[in-house]
DNA sequence: TCCTTTCATCGATCGCCATCAATATAGAGC
DNA sequence: GCTCTATATTGATGGCGATCGATGAAAGGA
């Protein structure tokens, strides 16, 4: 693997969530994730025309979200299929429990259901 | 507040969730945010010396994570009051599902729970 | 009214990133 | 070997954003 690091800051070594987020955080492949969660798989050449990007800048994206660990890649002849990465729920899910207000608090907030809230701290 | 779209790209209207997860997307914002979720409410003053950034860049990044809907803000006196926003959560939930694979999908990912998944398209 | 404190805005600089056309690489088939 | 298709990489360009010093604006106290 051996990452490149060339053109890299090197006085901290890359917050891995600000990575993820920073991949997601661009309308392009926002978009792009959303067509792979739509269909488990989908072919990098069905890709190409999902945001009208040129063919290179695709490839950008999917290498921007790859590195990233949003997505993960499979190559079958001479096409390569593009899924979601099994991991990426979870980890928006660590991210977005650590911004919950009040320390430490249940979780259950994350699928919609209300904890009764924060009596918590002040 | 009539929004200030200089320099605004305009030919489309600026994703929210685009917006939110750039506002994320920098260590500086997504260290304030941890602040924040740290204790219910922090000073500015106090976030200033937070990651070692001079007084008006820590005031820009408030602002953005304002303008994004991470952070409210509230005036005592002098001082302002800066709390993580209490849509925010439920924001990055809804974001969260919608890269949930296979279309639409239980919920409970986020929770840490595992739904039995995926038995579905391919 | 001044002065001080707290925060926001301005103006400038610099680096990074999104984008493209052109080119290279890889795999399949002949 | 060659050729075609599918992706990746290269190199260049333009624009946006993170950062700072300096300045402005708001609120409170003398």
């Amino acid at each position: 693997m051996t990452m490149d690091y060339s053109g890299c800051d090197m006085t901290r070594p890359i917050d891995p969530d600000v990575r993820l987020l920073a991949a997601l955080a661009d309308p392009a492949r926002l978009e792009i994730l959303r067509e792979l969660a739509g269909s488990s798989e989908v072919c990098a050449c069905d890709l190409t025309d999902c945001c009208s990007l040129s063919q290179p800048t695709v490839s950008h994206h999917l290498k921007v979200l790859r590195e990233a660990g949003a997505v993960v890649s499979e190559r079958r002849g001479t096409n390569i299929y593009y899924r979601v990465s099994p991991a990426l729920i979870e980890r928006l899910g660590v991210i977005a429990r650590g911004l919950v207000p009040g320390g430490l608090v249940p979780v259950a907030d994350l699928t919609g259901r209300r904890p009764a809230v924060s009596a918590a701290n002040n």
